[in-house]
DNA sequence: GCATTCAGTTTACAAGTGTAGTCATTACGC
DNA sequence: GCGTAATGACTACACTTGTAAACTGAATGC
């Protein structure tokens, strides 16, 4: 089998609050995604169902038939978006390096003291 | 003289190479960014030049006449742009909270030796 | 059996973006 | 003085994104 050489395509904010729908619970049919995003965002299910069917062919998201209807499930996982969006964020903005990400937010005030403390935990981790 | 209640237009990553030249040194001509940004982006002084304009009507930029032609200033500081698009990031993808996205860098293996002891160094002092 | 309904597919369309060419003016070299 | 080079302004055009309506085919109620 030939190695997968896809390059990821990039999913836009929209699209990603469809995902978010889909990684907290999956699999969902478009309606199901709907009644988790269309209030907050103002959305139709026409706008939902051409979310889902461009994530699909981003092959970000699967479908499964299931009778008449598609069953939705992330094929793109939540923690290799993530990652990569903000590897993408470091890389553009701070040179790759992520401590002035750190004392950005820390100057702009974003970090709470729980941030604080798990961050620390987290360094503490880290030497080990 | 009344409030400016202009919302910041968004910057674009193109229009971001731009202001990272002009940050980097300014006031600069059209064609003194294109010296510092054209090579690495593989782009003509014609888009250079549009990125400028565009980047005039949205405030980001100012131009002071220099004879027959412009010197380009940000208007937009680095500070401010770095940290909304952080914000932004740090909102969308983790509801705000910063640890997270560290746990995400770490797990990427997105922190060098150099970010740790940074951080380390940065929460001593935010403890102070 | 046939109308209604529901799902996915196709088409739409404006705004923003990446990328650049053409146009008009003006200054400078000779 | 006049051609040429440089410069900003205007125009262009394809692609992505946000947002959604229209279309089409199948299932289901009666």
């Amino acid at each position: 089998m030939p190695a997968n050489n896809d390059k990821p395509e990039r999913i836009s904010e929209a699209e990603h609050a469809v995902m978010e729908a889909l990684w907290q619970r999956s699999p969902l049919t478009a309606s199901e995604v709907c009644d988790e995003v269309c209030d907050t965002r103002e959305w139709s299910l026409a706008t939902v169902k051409t979310l889902l069917s461009r994530l699909v062919s981003k092959q970000a998201v699967s479908t499964k038939p299931d009778g008449r209807r598609f069953l939705y499930s992330p094929l793109l996982e939540r923690t290799e978006y993530t990652g990569s969006e903000s590897r993408r964020l470091v890389d553009r903005l701070f040179g790759g390096r992520a401590a002035p990400l750190f004392a950005q937010l820390a100057e702009a005030e974003a970090l709470t003291e729980d941030d604080l403390s798990e961050m620390e935990a987290l360094l503490r981790e880290l030497r080990k």
